[in-house]
DNA sequence: TCAGATGTTATTTTT
DNA sequence: TAACATCTGA
């Protein structure tokens, strides 16, 4: 369009309550099909905006039209705008809508992560500050291998030190933008403990400076440092973003926040000059989220940013957005009645105008493996009639709880995917390959550099290495110039021979990435290529006798691979370009929309998506809330937080199931339905076997071909109601957690449910079994107890029938009788 | 130095 | 269960 190529200085004016009767006329087609507060959001102009978007109310819709709109109504360049989301998929996505609206592509538009786009000035800039650009990046893997060499190297364990929690502390400090230095000023060093901690983070902070390499929290952190000590380089940042927009605002911390403050400050030069540059000042900030949704307070999130948001940014103006476009009312009314037990929040109400549609679907499965098969089961029903395999999606709270998942959609042939989990680069031998690339990329990378040392074995041990290392401290060289001096080390001459073989071919490897090479800059997949015949790591690994080493072989041919891919998709792009990406991948990002397979994600995964028909699993007690939460003050509420993000991904189907028993750890512990559930008003769930009839004949392979009328759901999950509690029809009573860490949970319910559900489950109580008893199974018929295993209520009985051969079970619930 | 054995311990969510 | 650490003998 010929507007966009002629930008007006002056910024048209909208009304924003003047509604749309005499808005911009390039406008018109922005803000057709959108409601008065979409409109309002995409048409307000002011310094600060808030939209208060509740899950399903289009906002995306919204940031992009508001997008498109300052760019086509002449307002902004692409290159004055600066857009945040949590994943690079919802960037990409978010880059596609706007250049869509617009009708091309909006070239010079930063449409990305905090994370990348930090890396992306932090490369520019990093000189300023004693990096080089060619910095790596470390994952929240390699800070772990670092912390744990430092703990190692301090003694630290002796202090009672986990890698995890100095790593977490770390962390936590970081995002609060405290380094090692200012944290020893406040530290108290008559502590041993806090003086060790210092010791910690000082030489983590030392060995992240050595290495050329910043961790994910550095990322924000050091970008607002340099921002910081560096005005001119923010100035320069201040000028060309003129309209920042920041997504799930909700889960920012504080360095985020920090940064996007340095951000919209004005160019301080302007107001040295007194003058009112056009842009007025500081850049204008929208920013969208809703507290609801914020499930990442454990990373730092701070919910403050967005509940004062009018505070920090006086003035601002808030829009709320309550019409849900997605779901069900049903499936909105379940989630508005559980999220409503959170006291401490605005009232919100989600809102549709779709109608009721079908009821939220209840299952409870005798074990983990029932659980998956009525999850399978309820995806064929689905797919059969029509739903596309794409359209569903499973939830769980925690990744190990694919497990089963996995075995029974493998049995039952339905094809499926799992984001995230142990992901491709995480695997030890893609981590090896990508070593080595790091070593290559950055001279400095001592970690990546003696994760190779001896990979594939070379004979270069602890010894050496410490030798090695010595060495190059001594001399003040880097690791790679010690390697090419090895000869001075006086060490054997097979090992002295390994290591000045391995600094060839890193040397050599270096000169294909060298930007004065002629030819430019080899691409990615020849140096891995030549890194990895030359090292013959692949060869080793097909010649080991480990069978899982050829699969292996085989994941790092789809490294190889995926290097190609990379080079075909950005044919400038270089190995740094390369390692950055493969750094800042979220679980999302590899999620394939077009894929044809039912997608398998942790509920924090789950943000921001949304499937026709989503199953949510694993809804019990120390699962969902999650035990580990439940000493966080907070913690309750914020699992809350979370069962509602996943009630409130699904457009038109909910099914919520739950298991009796859960394996964990080879063992299976007996697993209580969780206390969200029954904040579900009961006429909302249709069970087709609740909590309390579970028991019934309920058996790991009968419980699924039963007949079930469903007729009785709603009598024995009513708990709530049948037991005559004073609580009465009203709204469900909050406070039954409400943050004040009450070691068994909340009191009512959990013994309303803890009763009424061992009350008709079957309870053995205290049955003893010894070697030798004989026994009959509902479903396995008769059989001998060869031991019985485990103490209390976990006591298990392993057990050989005639029917079935061997089979352990758990004394307190299997459905037996002693003979 | 290394392979194998044996013992131990921890299991939340993620850019 | 499985990843991991530590130990042992070659």
């Amino acid at each position: 369009m010929s507007d966009t190529t002629t930008p007006r200085l002056q910024p048209v004016v909208v009304d924003p309550s003047g509604g749309s009767a005499g808005g911009a006329p390039e406008g018109d087609e922005l803000l057709a099909g959108l409601n008065p507060e979409q409109r309002e959001a995409v048409v307000y102009r002011g310094q600060a905006l808030l939209i208060v978007a509740g899950a399903g109310s289009g906002k995306t819709r919204v940031l992009t039209h508001r997008i498109a709109g300052l760019i086509k109504s002449g307002e902004a360049w692409p290159s004055q705008i600066l857009a945040i989301t949590f994943t690079n998929k919802a960037a990409a996505e978010m880059r596609e809508r706007v250049g869509h609206l617009l009708g091309q592509v909006a070239e010079g538009m930063w449409i990305s992560t905090f994370h990348s786009a930090c890396v992306r000035i932090l490369r520019r800039e990093a000189e300023n500050f004693g990096f080089t650009k060619s910095f790596t990046i470390y994952d929240s893997a390699d800070s772990r291998a670092l912390v744990k060499r430092i703990i190692k190297d301090l003694q630290a364990d002796t202090f009672g030190f986990t890698v995890s929690q100095v790593t977490a502390k770390i962390s936590k400090l970081k995002n609060e933008l405290a380094d090692a230095d200012s944290y020893a000023r406040t530290a108290n060093f008559n502590d041993p403990q806090e003086a060790m901690f210092v010791e910690c983070f000082r030489a983590y902070s030392r060995a992240l400076r050595e290495a050329n390499a910043f961790d994910f929290d550095d990322l924000i952190s050091q970008t607002v440092f340099l921002f910081r000590a560096f005005p001119q380089v923010a100035e320069k940042y201040q000028r060309r973003f003129r309209h920042i927009l920041v997504d799930e605002y909700q889960d920012t911390n504080h360095a985020q926040y920090s940064l996007i403050r340095e951000l919209t400050k004005a160019p301080e030069s302007n107001e040295l000059s007194g003058l009112a540059s056009f842009g007025g000042g500081g850049a204008s900030l929208t920013v969208v989220g809703d507290s609801d949704q914020s499930i990442y307070a454990f990373r730092g999130a701070d919910i403050r940013n967005i509940v004062e948001f009018e505070r920090d940014f006086p003035g601002a103006r808030v829009v709320l957005l309550e019409q849900n476009y997605r779901s069900t009312q049903n499936i909105l009314s379940a989630a508005n009645a559980v999220i409503s037990n959170n006291f401490d929040r605005k009232d919100k109400k989600l809102w549709t105008a779709v109608g009721d549609g079908e009821k939220i679907i209840g299952f409870t499965g005798y074990s983990g493996h029932d659980e998956a098969q009525f999850v399978a089961d309820e995806i064929a029903k689905l797919h059969e009639g029509g739903m596309a395999y794409n359209d569903i999606a499973v939830f769980y709270r925690t990744n190990s709880q694919t497990r089963a998942l996995e075995e029974i959609f493998i049995r039952s042939a339905l094809p499926y995917r799992v984001l995230g989990g142990t992901k491709f680069y995480e695997r030890a031998e893609i981590k090896d390959a990508m070593a080595y690339l790091s070593a290559v990329a950055n001279p400095f990378d001592g970690l990546a550099l003696r994760r190779i040392l001896n990979t594939p074995k070379r004979g270069i041990g602890p010894a050496t290495e410490t030798a090695l290392a010595g060495f190059a401290e001594r001399n003040e060289i880097s690791y790679r110039e010690a390697m090419r001096r090895a000869k001075e080390l006086s060490l054997g001459p097979k090992v002295t021979g390994a290591i000045l073989q391995l600094a060839g071919l890193l040397d050599e490897a270096s000169e294909l990435v060298d930007p004065s090479r002629v030819g430019g800059e080899a691409p990615v997949s020849e140096v891995l290529q030549v890194l990895m015949e030359r090292s013959a790591y692949v060869a080793t690994l097909r010649a080991s006798r480990d069978p899982q080493d050829e699969a292996r072989a085989e994941n790092v041919e789809e490294l190889l691979a995926v290097t190609k891919e990379f080079n075909r998709n950005n044919p400038d792009g270089t190995l740094l370009d390369f390692l950055t990406e493969v750094s800042l991948v979220a679980a999302v990002d590899d999620l394939d929309d077009s894929s044809g397979t039912v997608s398998l994600m942790t509920l924090h995964t789950a943000k921001g998506l949304e499937y026709d028909a989503v199953f949510l699993t694993g809804v019990e007690e120390d699962l969902l809330p999650h035990r580990m939460s439940a000493g966080e003050p907070g913690g309750p509420a914020e699992e809350r937080r979370l069962f509602y993000v996943g009630i409130t991904r699904a457009r038109k189907r909910l099914f919520i199931s739950l298991a009796m028993t859960r394996a964990q750890f080879g063992e299976t512990a007996v697993a209580m339905p969780s206390r969200y559930l029954q904040e579900i008003p009961a006429e909302l769930v249709e069970w087709i076997q609740s909590p309390g009839m579970a028991s019934r004949g309920g058996s790991e392979t009968r419980a699924l071909n039963g007949s079930r009328g469903g007729s009785y759901g709603g009598v024995s999950y009513g708990s709530r109601s049948g037991s005559g509690s004073s609580s009465g029809s009203g709204s469900p009573r909050f406070g039954a957690d409400g943050g004040y860490g009450l070691p068994p949970g909340p009191p009512r319910p959990k013994t309303e449910w803890a009763n009424r559900v061992t009350g008709q489950v079957r309870d053995n109580g205290d049955l003893t079994l010894v070697p030798g008893d004989r026994i009959k199974h509902a479903d396995f018929g008769e059989g001998r107890v060869n031991q019985v295993t485990g103490e209390g209520a976990k006591r298990v009985a392993h057990v050989t029938f005639e029917a079935v051969g061997a089979k352990k079970l758990l004394i307190k619930i299997a459905p037996i009788e002693k003979l």
